[in-house]
DNA sequence: TCTGGGGTCCTAGGACCC
DNA sequence: TCTGGGGTCCTAGGACCC
């Protein structure tokens, strides 16, 4: 078969570690955390820390002992640093495949199908040049569909004898069936953990108990996700790869509050700096909103106490994208769901029906691009250029405050590429 | 004391249409 | 007493991913 599906999937190690140990050598060969926003949970480790048992998505405070005790390294998320590395890793990656998908901030897919090279060359080329461009390791797995590519990964990753690159289409059927028998089901891509469980009650553990099952039992089970995974492991490709990126459906903007905020004004304070965020990225696309829904939280981990979810959408006629018209609104309607007495602990704004380049007009509306309008938007836009020129120094007055809301961000590192004032110094 | 954030897709059920 | 058939669209909730 010469015209065969061949996809790889180019995944970094550990990137967050990764990234912190390029500005800060000394790390290399020490147990290394990542914090989430907040410092609440850990979010990427080390080998090295992995190997001392701390598990993913642990709450920092439960582990905190076993790191001090270790010596481990901590990191609060520095998201500028790792979104920058990233798009200096995915440029590099670019450069072996006319098809690529980003698909997180540390993985993505390129198409190899009709490429006149020898592939596991190929890729190693491509591992030696992501590390000596950006600094950054990272592991490749090939197979003729995107579940294989992601399980070959596993194995580049777990086994050093492959030297970081592995392609899963070269084993033959005897030992492939071996490999299926000693990954979890859970383990596949796409098959998460109430598919598990699923799976556990009809005597499915394995990925080779998968392969071997019945496909209109997996669907009847799964649906057809479950079906296209299985499917996938016979080398049947069933999800494409997405070279361009499909217009966005919800822009979110959400945080875990620094401290619990009881107040109107604390809470507004926080929701109005997220609504700016999120209108940012709304511009960043170009796109327009005419859904907004405002949440905040109590905090459900607080056993006696209740937990309480208030939230409201509101639409609109014409869809809007600018700060001016955004942001007041915002204030609205917090204030419609806002309830004293109780302690928030996190809240955001999410955008969604989102519209590009058309914008519905509104059919009562007497002064269509009447003056009003045309004004609000070069406002806008000027608070904008001002922001982006001088350090976010124009706000609005709601944007002020005690900055309780502020996430607590104690351990995090420069943002050594995005910002003068933090460049590496040596 | 302290528990992330940002996405997508699928499905079932209700409302509505002719 | 007996009450069709075939659709679409929207929403909420669930599941998945990183």
């Amino acid at each position: 078969m010469t015209n065969k599906a061949k996809f790889a999937l180019v995944d970094c190690n550990n990137f967050y570690a990764s990234c912190e140990r390029v500005f800060e050598p000394k790390l290399e060969g020490k147990p290394i955390v990542v914090l989430s926003n907040n410092d609440g949970c850990i979010i990427a480790r080390s080998n090295e820390a992995k190997a001392l048992g701390i598990k993913m998505g642990l709450p920092y405070f439960k582990v905190k002992d076993l790191i001090v005790r270790n010596g481990v390294v901590v990191k609060s998320s520095n998201y500028p640093l790792y979104g920058d590395m990233s798009s200096r890793v995915m440029r590099v990656i670019s450069q072996y495949s006319p098809i690529q998908e980003v698909y997180s901030i540390d993985e993505s897919f390129i198409d190899l199908a009709g490429l006149p090279f020898h592939l596991i060359n190929h890729m190693q080329s491509l591992r030696r040049q992501v590390k000596s461009w950006t600094g950054v390791p990272v592991c490749i797995g090939m197979g003729s569909t995107k579940v294989l590519a992601k399980l070959a990964n596993r194995i580049a990753k777990k086994y050093i004898k492959f030297n970081g690159v592995f392609d899963i289409d070269e084993l033959p059927y005897e030992r492939y069936c071996k490999l299926l028998r000693s990954v979890e089901v859970g383990d596949l891509w796409g098959i998460g953990r109430q598919s598990t469980r699923k799976l556990n009650c009809i005597g499915i553990s394995s990925s080779y108990d998968f392969y071997q099952a019945d496909i209109g039992v997996i669907e009847t089970l799964l649906g057809v996700n479950g079906k296209k995974v299985y499917q996938e492991l016979y080398g049947n490709s069933c999800v494409p790869i997405e070279s361009i990126p499909p217009t966005r459906q919800q822009i979110v903007s959400s945080r875990s509050f620094g401290s619990d905020l009881k107040e109107f004004h604390e809470l507004n304070q926080a929701l109005t700096s997220l609504a700016r965020k999120a209108v940012n990225k709304l511009n960043d696309h170009k796109l327009a909103t005419t859904t907004i829904t405002v949440f905040i939280y109590t905090n459900p981990h607080k056993k006696n106490k209740t937990c309480i979810h208030l939230s409201k959408t509101v639409g609109m006629t014409t869809a809007i994208q600018d700060e001016s018209q955004l942001i007041p609104l915002i204030a609205k309607i917090l204030k419609l769901i806002y309830k004293p007495g109780y302690s928030f602990y996190k809240g955001g704004v999410v955008l969604s029906n989102l519209t590009k380049n058309y914008r519905q007009q509104d059919l009562f509306s007497i002064n269509q691009n009447s003056q009003s309008q045309v004004l609000a938007h070069k406002k806008s836009n000027a608070i904008k250029g001002i922001n982006e020129r001088f350090n976010e120094s124009i706000k609005y007055a709601s944007e002020v405050g005690n900055n309780r809301w502020l996430p607590r961000a104690n351990f995090r590192s420069n943002r050594y590429t995005t910002s003068w004032n933090e460049l590496l110094v040596i």
